[in-house]
DNA sequence: TACTCGCGTCGAAGCGCTTCGATTGAGAAG
DNA sequence: CTTCTCAATCGAAGCGCTTCGACGCGAGTA
C-alpha cells in the first residue's frame, strides 16, 4: 500500500503538503494540488485509517447500537422488529456515508461494546437505537463523553440528543382523521403487552395522543393489545368489535399483527372500509403490502435514521447543542377508511 | 483516556511489558501480570484502536457488505429481503464479537466502500453478502488482497471462500418429501423473475434440484413465478392449480408472497394440507408465523452468517485455505403436507 | 567455579498520519 | 529600495501502540 510519503515523493512535495491537499486546512497552489492529486490517483493512495485516527483523534466512524437481542438459543427475539431496524439502518448508513462517515455495528447483546468503542476511540460518535424510558445504558454513554444521539425518548436524556417519531401527534392525528369521518367509537389494536412493559415509551405516547384527542373529539376509545399470533389477534379484534357498542374503526399499531387483523376482520364478514375503517401506524411499505392497502400514519424510520446520522455529524462539528427532535406524523389515505355508517 | 504508558507507570513496569501482558506473546511472571491487570482495571484502560492498528497492521474489524440498495427516492428496494439480511447480520455480528472482532457495515450502494476499506486498512477481512453468479465486485475484492468470504455462489470465486445454502439439495429434498407422500404433480411458486434475472444463482440451483429429483421420482414438475402482489400471486396459483392436471402440492420459494399464497389457496376453497400440501423454503420464523404453520425447508441465514464470520477469522489466522462450504438442507414438518389423495 | 541458557523485562524504533511553527519568496506598501 | 505581509510549503514532533533485540539474573551443566 502506498503511504503519504510515496505520494509526496511522486508529486515532488513534502508529506505535510499532501496532507494539506487532502484536508484543505491550508491554502495550496493550484499547480501543486494538481500534481498531488495526480500522484494520489496513480498510486491509488488511501490514507491509513489507523494512522489518521492516531494522529488526528478522529476516526470518521459512527458506532450504531442496534437492538439485536438474541434468545438463549441465539435466534432473533420476537420482540425486535427486524424490518424497522433495517429501515433505520437504511436511513443511517447512506446518510453517514454522504457525510463522510462509516458505520460500526454494535449490538445490545454485547455489554462491553460501548466501553470498548468509546474507550478505544473506535468511533467518533454513537447512535443508540431503541432507547427506553429508563434506559440502563444512558449513564454509561453519558459518562463516556462520546457524543451520542438517541433514537427514542428516555425520561432523562442525560444531556444527550434524541430523535423520535411524534407518536403522541400520530395518535391525535389518527383519531382526528377518524372523527372527521364521523366515527365515534374507535379501538386501538396495540402492541403486545411485553412491549408496553418494556417502556420504550413510544406505545405510551401513542396511547396518550389517542386518548387526548378522543376526549376532545368526543370519541369513545378503547384499547386492546395483541401479539402477532392469530388466536391472540382474533381475541383482540373481538374485544374491539363485539358487545353492544362495537368500534367502527380500528387503529392498528402492531405491524406484525396487521395481516392477521385484516384476515380476522374479513373472516367476520366485514369489508374494509365499508363496514370498518382501519388506520395503520407502521412503515409505509408494510401499509402498502397488506391484502388491502391501508390508510396509515407512516413511521418514517428511515427518515429518522438519516436525521440521527445528521445530528451526530452536526454535533461532532460543534454545530449542534444537545436537544430533542420529534418527527411530525402525517397520514396517507390509501382507501381503508371511510365515513362511518349513520349510527 | 489512559494510555499504555499510564498503565505501565501505575504498575511500575515498562509499556512493552504491559503490551505483552495484553497480547500474551511473551512470558510474564504471575506477579507482574497481576500488577498490570490491576492497573488496567483501575485506570479503565482500553487500547487505542487506531494506534494498535497502526503498529500491528490489524484492526480486529470485519467489514460486512450488505445489499442495502436504495431506490432513486432513497427507499429500500423491493427486491432486497430485509428480513433475510437481518438474519445474516444477526448471525455474523455476535459470532464475530465472540471471536474478538467488530463489524463495519458497508452497503452495496457505495462503490468506493471496498476500495476505501481495504486501501485504508479499516478492516482485516471482508464478508460480502448476496454475491451473484457473475458479480462485478469480485475482481476488485480479489485484487485488494483483503481476505474475503462470499455469501453466495459465484461462477468464478476468484480464489475466495464462499458459504451458501445448498439450494440444490433443498430442491431435491422438497420433491423427495412430497413424492414420498404420494404426490405426482408438484408446482414451484418461485421468486419474481427479476430475482432470476439477477442471477443470484440460488434460484437456479433450487430449480435444478427440483427438476433433477422430479425426474428421478417420476414427478410432474411445473414452475410459476410471482411477486408478492396479490393479483400476481393469484395468477401464479391458478397457473399451478388450474387445468386438467392440477398440482397436488406447492413448493413456495418466495417468502414475501407466502401470506398471499395461503390466502389465495383458502379463497379457492382448498384446505392445507388436506386438499393441497405446501412446503415453504424460507427462514424458520417466517414459516412458523404464517396463518397455517408451514412444513418448510428452513433457510438457516443466521447459521450461514455465523459460519461466514468463523471462516473469515479462520482465514485471518491462516487456518483456512479458500474453499466453498454448502450448508445442508433439512426439512421440518409443521403439518402443512399430507399424503396425496388417491388419484 | 566458570559457563551457558533461557526466563522475564526493558528500551527504542517505527507504524503513517496530522499539525504546529518556521521559512521562503513575491508582491504591496512606504 | 527597503520593509512588511501573506500565500505556499517544509520539517519535525508526536499521536499510542507493537515488536525486536538486548540485557540481567538465577539455575543447570561441565
Amino acid at each position: 500500500m502506498a503511504t503519504i510519503e510515496d505520494v509526496a515523493r511522486a508529486a515532488g512535495v513534502s508529506a505535510s503538503t499532501v496532507s494539506y491537499v487532502l484536508s484543505g486546512k491550508r491554502t495550496i497552489s493550484a499547480a501543486t494540488r494538481a500534481r498531488v492529486e495526480r500522484a494520489i490517483a496513480e498510486l491509488e493512495y488511501h490514507p491509513h485509517a489507523g494512522a489518521r485516527a492516531l494522529a488526528s483523534s478522529r476516526t470518521d466512524v459512527l458506532a450504531l447500537v442496534v437492538p439485536l437481542r438474541l434468545d438463549a438459543d441465539a435466534s432473533l427475539r420476537g420482540d425486535v422488529d427486524v424490518n424497522v431496524i433495517m429501515q433505520f439502518v437504511a436511513g443511517i448508513v447512506p446518510r453517514a456515508r454522504a457525510l463522510g462517515y462509516d458505520v460500526l455495528l454494535l449490538t445490545d447483546d454485547d455489554p462491553t461494546a460501548l466501553r470498548r468503542v468509546s474507550g478505544g476511540a473506535s468511533a467518533d460518535a454513537l447512535i443508540v437505537m431503541d432507547v427506553e424510558s429508563e434506559d440502563d445504558r444512558l449513564p454509561a454513554v453519558a459518562r463516556s463523553r462520546t457524543p451520542a444521539i438517541l433514537i427514542g425518548m428516555p425520561d432523562d436524556p442525560h444531556g444527550l440528543s434524541c430523535v423520535d417519531f411524534d407518536f403522541d401527534g400520530a395518535g391525535r392525528l389518527a383519531v382526528r382523521h377518524l372523527a372527521g369521518l364521523g366515527h365515534r367509537r374507535v379501538a386501538l389494536v396495540g402492541p403486545p403487552d411485553v412491549v408496553l412493559e418494556r417502556h420504550t415509551s413510544y406505545a405510551d405516547r401513542m396511547l396518550h395522543g389517542l386518548r387526548t384527542q378522543s376526549r376532545s373529539s368526543g370519541v369513545d376509545f378503547r384499547l386492546t393489545l395483541t401479539t402477532a399470533r392469530r388466536d391472540a389477534v382474533a381475541a383482540a379484534v373481538s374485544e374491539a368489535l363485539d358487545g353492544e357498542a362495537p368500534a367502527t374503526a380500528l387503529v392498528v399499531h402492531n405491524e406484525a399483527a396487521l395481516p392477521a387483523v385484516l384476515d380476522v376482520v374479513r373472516a367476520r364478514g366485514l369489508r374494509v372500509p365499508d363496514d370498518l375503517s382501519v388506520v395503520a401506524v407502521c412503515p409505509q411499505n408494510i401499509a402498502e403490502q397488506q391484502a388491502v392497502p391501508l390508510t396509515s400514519i407512516d413511521i418514517p424510520a428511515q427518515h429518522i435514521g438519516a436525521t440521527a446520522a445528521e445530528m451526530a455529524v452536526a454535533t461532532l462539528r460543534g454545530e449542534l447543542e444537545p436537544h430533542t427532535r420529534l418527527v411530525r406524523a402525517t397520514l396517507t389515505d390509501r382507501g381503508s377508511t371511510a365515513a362511518a355508517a349513520a349510527a
